[in-house]
DNA sequence: GCTAAACCGGTTTTT
DNA sequence: CCGGTTTAGC
């Protein structure tokens, strides 16, 4: 029992008392990872059986890291344990009980983007203008909708959310859920969503099931219990009910999946639902300084709605936070990326310890670029997820289709691909056709002589056995074997093996990692099943890092702060702290999206042990043009005694030349930016107000890289230049005839000059 | 049914 | 800006 002494008072409290209801309180770097695992452990030990404990996380990663730390006190027992995600857990039981609801139990999970196609094609068929009736829209839509129980049949019923959907003019909302629910299913899939709905629904229809499932999990333990939506929150309370041997774990500063239905209320609340609970709550911060830890708590009490708590840190003070100006998105990379090779040098890090985080994956780019032209070694999580990629989801649609073929969204992803003559036109007819005879897609293909007229019949044949050869193959060979077959007789690797470009190269590269990993895992003996249709099943609910993990490399980290909750860094940089962009412009509406982006700020901060860096930039590019950014209201929040303000540097033209275009374009516009007015309101008193500003001084301008003049018919009054010697500028005036156009043109420090067309060296910028 | 060219719109965040 | 989708023309 010597894991019990190294936790003080409250942690070792919420391990040893493992009856009832309890609820841990655990604010940032409080140690809350070893609370749960030690928690699990001590069950153990006192002999409860493993598969009797249900942990929930958010996260596969959470669940890795805490099954091997666990194992590390328990040893293989670790393995017995219940322990996964939400959506994972609950599609493993949904596997097992499907028929009770009516599903096969090799049910396929629709990824977003499966989704969000099928809601197309729905929205195609009714005929609704797309844009009043926004895929995302109303994807969005009935997503809140599932997350919050009400089926497609409630939907339609409640009078209340018709009404609020007829004054938002957009009635057909519940028409469009009954047809995606009922497309689901007899695509013998689910999304996301119905993984909890489904399960809500198992749950309630059968009381056996219920008793079986509380009967096993005696002891559930939930993680981030302030990011559960109701959904979630329910099948929780469901299997609590026997026993109610109930411990969740969050902190309600970091709920920061609001967005996705999360229920804040769920871990206010918690006290109403069980009112002999338990609470303890972890104040003291383990993790950072105290000048990060205070800046942090200074932050986050300007929400209003929270659980009374005090995190303090014993440890050192730590240094200032540091607060740093670029003028442009790329240099905001450089700074950065220039104080991490400093920093490492001068005391001795690890690149490692480094992490460089943002609101939006969109920043990840200057950063890479700044990082890779000082040969920063850095590796970037989550955006594009390996599994989907195009080429990956087309082999895996194959696969999908190979063990359910009823699965639409895969029929639809790959009937011509690679090109078979089967276009849209005939996909358009055999969904015509599966609806007026309420059968299945597959089904129509399968006789297609039945439903649809002319040659085509002959393809659809060639391709129903194509599929079919396949799942007579997959009975035959293992997952490895038969995922080659599939890749080889699909024709896909053919067609990617054709395409010489550095992107068919690396598509054909990616597959053959997809095969390699589906080989790996066909050899690997801790499974008893291992086909290609077990390999399947859950590959939905993976992401990016959930393949070969990469550990202890010497790398930086580059992630956007949702996926860096629950990790730690020595050294932290987050960047891009400007209005609009972090807090998100989306979250300025409303009090409870800006204090969402504010738990997200104080998660980004706290993730920091030693130092910790904020930079903006006061322009960047979005979508391709270059706007002009605030500093975000976030640092004008923080005392200003916790901050070291960097000393303005007068863009150096000279030494940026190596960079981007963008670097000095930008400083015609840039003045503008810095005579605006603050947006009114944000008073807390203290701190940048009165930064010293830059002085722009006009220097001997060196040409954009590539610099090419334009032909003088193609100047138009108005447009912005670049001039070779005198950098850029806008045109005031033209006159003359061609060939002898004069243009006037106005250039930031030198006023008016008269150039004929014919001979200077003019570019177009805009 | 296919291809190339215009066209549009998206940036929150993730299971 | 970049990728995906729609359209025109074959």
């Amino acid at each position: 029992m010597d894991y019990l002494a190294g936790l003080n008072p409250q942690q070792r409290a919420a391990v040893e008392n493992t009856q009832g209801p309890a609820m841990i309180v655990a604010g940032a770097g409080s140690g809350k990872t070893r609370v749960i695992t030690y928690r699990v452990a001590h069950l153990i030990e006192k002999g409860v059986d493993a598969f009797n404990i249900l942990v929930l996380t958010f996260t596969n990663k959470a669940s890795k890291d805490m099954r091997e730390r666990i194992s590390k006190v328990v040893g293989t027992e670790a393995k017995n344990l219940w322990m996964g995600t939400f959506h994972s857990v609950f599609a493993k039981i949904l596997r097992v009980e499907a028929e009770k609801i009516g599903y096969p139990s090799n049910f396929t999970i629709y990824d977003t983007d499966d989704s969000k196609s099928l809601i197309r094609a729905i929205l195609r068929e009714m005929q609704l203008d797309d844009k009043l009736y926004n895929a995302n829209f109303v994807y969005n839509r009935i997503s809140s909708a599932k997350n919050n129980l009400v089926s497609h049949v409630e939907y339609i019923n409640s009078a209340e959310i018709q009404a609020e959907d007829v004054s938002n003019k957009r009635p057909m909302l519940g028409a469009i859920y009954e047809t995606y629910t009922k497309r689901c299913f007899k695509a013998g899939a689910m999304d996301f969503d119905d993984l909890l709905f489904k399960t809500n629904v198992l749950l309630k229809n059968n009381p056996d099931v219920l008793n079986k499932y509380q009967q096993k999990f005696k002891y559930l333990m939930v993680d981030e219990y302030q990011d559960t939506n109701f959904s979630q929150y329910t099948i929780v309370k469901k299997l609590a009910a026997a026993y109610q041997n109930i411990c969740v774990v969050g902190d309600d500063a970091q709920s920061i999946y609001g967005f996705r239905g999360a229920n804040i209320q769920n871990i206010l609340n918690f006290e109403k639902d069980y009112p002999d609970l338990k609470v303890y709550k972890l104040e003291q911060n383990y993790r950072s300084t105290q000048n990060i830890v205070e800046v942090a708590n200074s932050i986050i009490a300007n929400n209003k709605n929270q659980l009374e708590k005090n995190v303090f840190s014993d440890n050192e003070s730590g240094d200032r936070i540091k607060v740093s100006r670029a003028f442009t998105d790329n240099e905001e990379g450089k700074i950065v990326a220039e104080s991490i090779m400093q920093d490492r040098t001068s005391n001795g890090l690890s690149y490692s310890d480094f992490a460089i985080l943002y609101r939006t994956n969109a920043q990840s780019r200057a950063m890479e670029e700044a990082l890779r032209k000082l040969n920063v070694p850095y590796k970037i999580y989550g955006g594009l997820s390996f599994y989907q990629r195009k080429e990956i989801k087309d082999l895996i649609a194959y696969f999908r289709l190979t063990f359910n073929p009823s699965d639409e969204e895969a029929i639809k992803r790959v009937i011509n691909y690679p090109r078979r003559g089967l276009g849209d036109t005939t996909v358009d007819k055999i969904i015509v056709a599966a609806d007026q005879h309420d059968i299945t897609m597959w089904e129509v293909i399968c006789d297609p002589q039945k439903y649809i007229a002319g040659r085509i019949a002959n393809q659809l044949n060639d391709f129903s056995m194509l599929i079919k050869s396949f799942a007579a193959e997959s009975k035959k060979l293992d997952a490895y074997e038969t995922a080659l077959y599939i890749a080889q007789h699909s024709g896909i690797l053919k067609e990617l093996h054709i395409d010489e470009s550095v992107e068919g190269r690396s598509r054909y590269e990616n597959i053959q990692e997809l095969l390699n990993g589906i080989k790996e895992f066909a050899e690997r003996e801790d499974i008893e099943d291992r086909s290609l249709a077990i390999f399947m099943q859950d590959i939905a609910l993976l992401t990016n890092d959930d393949r070969a993990d990469e550990k202890d490399k010497e790398t930086v980290s580059l992630m956007t702060i949702h996926s860096a909750k629950g990790l730690e860094f020595k050294n932290v940089y987050v960047v891009g702290l400007e209005e609009n962009l972090f807090p998100s412009q989306m979250s300025l509406n409303s009090r409870t999206d800006l204090e969402e982006e504010r738990r997200l700020f104080y998660v980004a901060i706290t993730r920091a042990e030693k130092k910790l860096t904020l930079t903006y930039a006061t322009s960047r590019y979005r979508w391709g043009t270059l706007t002009n950014c605030e500093p975000s209201r976030f640092i004008s929040e923080i005392n200003a005694k916790y901050l070291e303000l960097e000393v303005v540097k007068a863009p150096k033209t000279s030494i940026d030349s190596d960079s981007f275009d963008g670097e000095r374009r930008s400083w015609s516009q840039q003045r503008d930016s810095f005579s605006k007015p603050k947006p009114a309101g944000q008073s807390s008193g203290s701190t940048i107000a009165n930064r010293p500003k830059p002085t722009v001084l006009p220097t001997a301008h060196i040409p954009t890289p590539g610099f090419t003049p334009d032909a003088a018919a193609s100047f138009q009054n108005g447009m912005e230049v670049e001039h070779e010697k005198f950098g850029f500028g806008k045109i005031v005036n033209l006159e003359g005839n061609l060939p002898d156009v004069k243009a006037t043109v106005f250039f930031q420090g030198l006023g008016n000059k008269q150039l004929l067309l014919k001979f200077a060296k003019l570019r177009i910028v805009k």
